[in-house]
DNA sequence: AATGAATGAGAGTTCATTCAT
DNA sequence: AATGAATGAACTCTCATTCAT
């Protein structure tokens, strides 16, 4: 891949909004081309197959993600499971309004049965890149702060259930639009509400 | 449609299934035909063209559900809301084992991209059947009930958004597979734990 | 293949003349509609893949020469085995006049890498439909007739090298050509007096 | 072509292998310029064309032949033709065993279709080439050694029909394997006998 | 009502050839 | 001299749709 590194994006780009909007079998390399401004051998000199192009740009996102995304996920040892979840979903939602092609993909890639296209190693690394979140954020839960009568595994898959839910609705609304920067401020507000019903949903009630 | 109902029954099912499997792009009116036994020149005769014959079975199933599953999930006035939604997700569970490819297309249909081949007024009509039950559900409530420092519509969507949780969960677990009943029969009874820590989360607790 | 005959033959004409002309990998299915006069997607509706085509015009091919010319080389018992020979390349002579077709594609077929693109089974078909003229010759053959410094088996392999030496001739000289009658009637003179020198070269010598 | 000699020969040996295998048309300058380690541009700055090529192969190897091969069949006035054709059939197999890139080159060339992508200069070339050990050996031989029923062109004829044949079993047993040297030296053994039937048939009776 | 032959656009892919560097 | 990125025509094959029967 040595080249120039616009045309390359312009080339990823096209890409990965194909696959993302159309999923692997409808995804048109002819589409590609034209919105690449590229000649049609082109894409099969850098990437031999459409096959190689899915793989390439799996492995290229999950790539980016773990760079740019993962990292600021770590540390604060000590702090409650929720309140880390809290912080996870905000660097997300973050990266998914600068980055909404890759998310796009990701989220296309993984719900649909997209994934079966990808080689066995290249799938593993999508399902650990689907768990590293959550696994990461387990690492240094303070469970004691969960209420007795429920499971601390299970109130963590719970509160994970919840906060899928809210980002679900919140990818609904923003997604394709060209959203207002108050929508988003508003929906912060609205989001720091939510998990606060979550804390109290799922965690022994702080005495008064 | 003035055809014989056995064939016509053959048809749908076939279409039902392709579309489930294949989605709208990859379906293959050849295959349909095929399974269906039929002429090639019949299904556009019946149908002018694929994308209307994916509106029919839109409309279709969404009719049925509605007679058949719908009344179901009815009347029970005064029970609690969750306890309604248990019972509403026992009928769905029931359903979808009943008619797997009707619940099948409609769950590709939802997740993936396929719905924006629906016209404006069908897709309506597939988002108020999604809300439906919810709204239904809502209708009847005993919100005093819930928790006091989480306001009843909050409530009902973070139950609404567990409940999802779990049935997804189930359903990719019973997916594509000859699920064994003894399965089916323990998937229940966690199911009721679940539930039990839903009411927990949500509900006011109860005196001793 | 429930189609007309006449289009029936004009699509196998195209066929066979297009892999007779360029080989199994360099014959183009696009030429062949073309030269047949029907849409892209009819010759896939036929023959599902260019192998299957292949495969057909081979099968039919040699089903073809097995009926409308093996036949004719039976019988003759006693007769000489150069004598015999004579009688079955004349036939395949006339044969090759009839349907040159035909005949080119089955000499492209073995002398070239074609043989290869044939499932075994048809590959079996093509190597015994080689032999069997001259296995049939040889069955009834009066031995007794070759020199006596010669093997018989070697004898009757010099025959056949001679007569394919001078068929090889013959069609390279009429091949793609529009023959005179008056040149076909002069080679059938040349190749009775070129069988004489045959017969002397491998026949014991006749008393004077 | 002003590059240098070692350079020169490793195209020329990578063009001549890729020809032989695949034939003209599917012959790939993209595998040639990879087997060649240089680059894409390279091939058309010395060769504008996979044509011209092609036929630099054809010429480059017909000179080569000229000057290393034929010179080794001239000579030996007085010998008899078989004998004559004897020694040149045995200087052509030893040919082969030592350049098969080029020879294999040229039996794909004229077997196949291939000849046809040859100007007709170089055609006529060819042609020349394929009969040029035969009329430089008519031109001393002795004629008075055939037997006087058939004409000596005739005879020649048959001679080389013969030896053809012999020649294409020879090849097709040897093409493509890594044959034993025991196996060489046996068919040599075997030519010889084959050899004297051919004198034996087209020779006048030696007396007794 | 019913068939299936027929169509042509579009799919992914390969390839000889050109040209800026 | 030398590179390899870039092109576009041609390749085999699929598909929804039409229409004579």
């Amino acid at each position: 891949m040595g080249l120039q590194p616009e045309k390359q994006q312009t080339i990823l780009k096209a890409a990965f909004a194909e696959f993302a909007e159309h999923g692997y079998k409808n995804a048109s390399t002819n589409r590609i081309v034209e919105a690449a401004g590229i000649g049609k051998g082109m894409l099969f000199y850098y990437f031999n197959s459409k096959q190689e192009l899915f793989e390439f740009l799996a492995d290229y996102g999950m790539t980016f993600i773990s760079e740019h995304y993962l990292p600021q996920l770590s540390g604060d040892g000590g702090a409650g499971f929720i309140e880390t979840l809290q912080k996870a979903s905000r660097i997300k939602m973050e990266a998914y309004l600068k980055y909404p092609h890759l998310f796009n993909f990701f989220s296309a890639l993984m719900s649909e049965s997209n994934i079966k296209h990808l080689p066995d190693q290249l799938r593993r690394r999508v399902e650990d890149l689907q768990s590293l979140g959550t696994r990461r954020l387990v690492s240094n839960v303070d469970m004691s702060m969960f209420r007795e009568d429920i499971p601390p595994e299970a109130a963590m898959q719970y509160a994970q259930w919840l906060i899928d839910g809210y980002l679900k609705k919140i990818t609904d609304t923003f997604s394709g639009t060209n959203y207002a920067q108050d929508a988003v401020l508003a929906m912060w507000d609205d989001y720091d509400v939510f998990l606060e019903h979550v804390k109290a949903m799922l965690y022994v009630k702080k005495k008064g």
